[in-house]
DNA sequence: ACAAGACATCGACGATTGTCAATGTCTTGT
DNA sequence: ACAAGACATTGACAATCGTCGATGTCTTGT
């Protein structure tokens, strides 16, 4: 009768050669304590789905550096080169994701930036 | 025979009431003058993209919060919870868009968190 | 030389996304 | 009341994405 050969994994350095000499090195599970938790990154994932588009970053810098901090739908148009249901709708997504607002004055509608919410993506960003 | 009727579009306020009172109004294009190019804008979105995922936000995460400064690809696979070739297809991706780095080392696969990239996003969310 | 393990790649699948024409809703000047 | 304009919504399409099982490549200990 064979004996079961009991598979061994390889162990590798647990701090490989150079220790970055900071006075306190913990011992245990230092690696999983920060982790940000999975609601938190499915939060900010979405976030930063917002911002992985080359047209909605266009619009989102034309709004934020707007001199008079709002912008026309009407005056975003042209300069993104895309039709107008298309910018209507990536304008829709930044404000879902409450990256900048929209306030509708008569027929038009003015869009402003959030700095509240980029503030708190460009934290992530350590 | 009617005359032809010419469409009049309608005309917005220029400057909608508050005037920030800068000293310097520029009158001609200042919106499109400090728009960012396609170009970059394509770049800074693919980026953008790359942090766009949950999975990815955690792994990068763990890599940058890493106290040696440097983790195991091996050390990745069970604090996501996703198979290893999941993990390693969003660690490609981390690497594509330049915000970590793959060191192989024997059998085993080391990432860091690559700063100067974080940073560069950082800056874009004035 | 061989076997086992770490990691990457491939192939396939359903799900999501960007785009636009067509259409709808609402406001305003006549 | 009416028509026109600004903007949002709908529906459809191709393209991309996240996921995993299967498989491939490379390294290492025996």
């Amino acid at each position: 009768m064979a004996m079961q050969i009991q598979p061994i994994p390889r162990e590798h350095p647990v701090n490989p050669a150079q220790q970055p000499l900071t006075s306190l090195t913990s011992c245990c599970a230092p690696l999983a304590a920060d982790t940000l938790a999975e609601q938190d990154a499915v939060g900010l994932a979405s976030a930063f789905a917002a911002l992985a588009d080359p047209v909605r970053l266009r619009l989102l810098n034309l709004i934020a550096t707007a001199p008079s901090g709002e912008v026309c739908a009407c005056d975003l148009v042209d300069p993104v080169g895309k039709s107008q249901p298309t910018v209507s709708h990536h304008l829709k997504i930044l404000v879902d994701a409450q990256l900048i607002t929209r306030e509708k004055r008569g027929v038009w509608a003015w869009y402003r930036a959030r700095p509240d919410k980029l503030n708190e993506l460009r934290t992530f960003l350590s």
